[in-house]
DNA sequence: ATATATCAGTTATCATACAACTTATGAAGG
DNA sequence: CCTTCATAAGTTGTATGATAACTGATATAT
């Protein structure tokens, strides 16, 4: 009776071929991972408000049912579902809806996701926001132990020269070390993400365009005209200096 | 054999409660679940370089006898990192570490988090260097029908007068239109991530803060001034405009 | 009335089996 | 020698059943 049961529920099930298939019609993005599938639609039921906020999710019995897919399945899906924070399960009890901003929440920026049509430019372009107006904070907010290791990174990328991995390197900690003036831990790690997603781009489109000679000294006085609002404290033209600094990179790298 | 290592395995393995009984040692925060303590230690080989991105994570079947708990709660584990797009999953092969910015990964921000200390107030200064940054994108591309939109938006917001609700509202509204005159699908997604982690702070706020008399007229006035500036295609004002009223509003809202 | 015990329902974990896929190895044929 | 194809071993994906641990409510005893 085992065995027939098996064999017999595992043939009623939609066979994971067929559910594959599905998927594959429209682009491949999708692996064919029945949990996505799950989730999608649990998540449009909370978006759309069908399960509201504080309300209990089907029991994971229930939702095997519905979906006709394992109890593995739902779990991996409940389980990512709340890693994003949209839910939280208690034992013996259930799976809750939480509260938007309760908790921890995830902003994802998908750059290869064909659904999203987010690109490098777009990224850059927010980096610009949050990193000039960074400046400003930091020009208010700049102690002097950090004004004295900005100005060290200063040197470093001087110092640099031709030794472009040293350069960039000095040029990401002058840029990482700006966004710890702010002493804002948000504005520091989302800096940070933001850095993070732009780094192949930036190393691609930099070794694709060739460096001109000057460039750096040219960076290098851009850099000093940011370094130098900072420590005059002057938010408006820190933000400028910063906004000029960057738009000329994103020219130089080819994202416009 | 089988029979006996099956048994033996059972009892060797921290049983859950001695498991929960140490993690609850520091405060309740985190829920006794083992998957967590799993991806707690793959992310810490990962984030130490010990696995190096590109590599090959050990088989569910190794980590199952490393960490000596089920197939089940690796799975759990590794689906929860693969959602965070720190690893992905190919069936026959293997889970591979991801190398940072492939594919899509995620922004964390943890209010309630005592890791973090992320507060509020932070969230709503990385707003105000978001969307400040937005109106001056806003003025410079914004498109005859987003302009109306925009004033029909500030129409609502006038004719809403005592309606707390409404005006809220309509608020939320302006500000959400004015991000999208970005065109910038990242600068949307990511106004609107802030937006919904303030919601609650913004609200309590606001329902302790007396409104004065008179505040909704004072804020229609910074309104039309970001508005004005956004239809004449000045972006440093609009910026201006829109950083000095979300200045103010942070002091209203007692974030100051 | 208050406490306590019990029970049904739920999530957490374990174990096993099988399906589907990947990769390497090696045999067969050119 | 090289290519091609089959096979086998290893790995992830899914299904299923069982048990432990917890929750909430109901019933019971004091």
């Amino acid at each position: 009776m085992d065995d027939e049961s098996r064999q017999s529920s595992q043939s009623r099930l939609l066979s994971r071929r067929s559910v594959a298939a599905k998927i594959k019609s429209k682009p491949i993005v999708r692996p064919d991972r029945l949990s996505d599938l799950v989730i999608d639609a649990l998540r449009n039921d909370m978006e759309s408000g069908r399960i509201g906020p504080g309300s209990r999710l089907p029991s994971e019995k229930d939702l095997t049912e519905s979906f006709n897919v394992s109890r593995t399945v739902i779990r991996e899906a409940i389980s990512r579902l709340q890693s994003d924070g949209l839910v939280v399960s208690r034992q013996g009890s259930g799976v809750y809806v939480t509260s938007p901003s309760e908790g921890t929440r995830a902003f994802r920026l998908g750059l290869n996701d064909p659904h999203e049509k987010t690109t490098a430019r777009d990224i850059y372009e927010l980096r610009i926001c949050v990193e000039s107006d960074a400046a400003g904070l930091a020009a208010l907010r700049r102690g002097k132990t950090d004004l004295a290791m900005l100005e060290k990174a200063l040197k470093t990328l001087s110092a640099a020269g031709g030794d472009l991995e040293k350069g960039v390197n000095a040029d990401v900690q002058f840029h990482r070390l700006i966004a710890r003036l702010t002493k804002n831990s948000a504005i520091i790690r989302f800096h940070e993400f933001l850095a993070s997603m732009l780094t192949d781009t930036v190393r691609l489109a930099r070794a694709n365009s060739a460096m001109h000679e000057g460039l750096t000294e040219y960076v290098a006085t851009e850099h000093v005209a940011i370094f130098e609002a900072i420590v005059a404290g002057d938010a408006e033209k820190a933000r400028h200096a910063m906004r000029m600094h960057l738009n000329k990179a994103q020219e130089r790298l080819g994202l416009l």
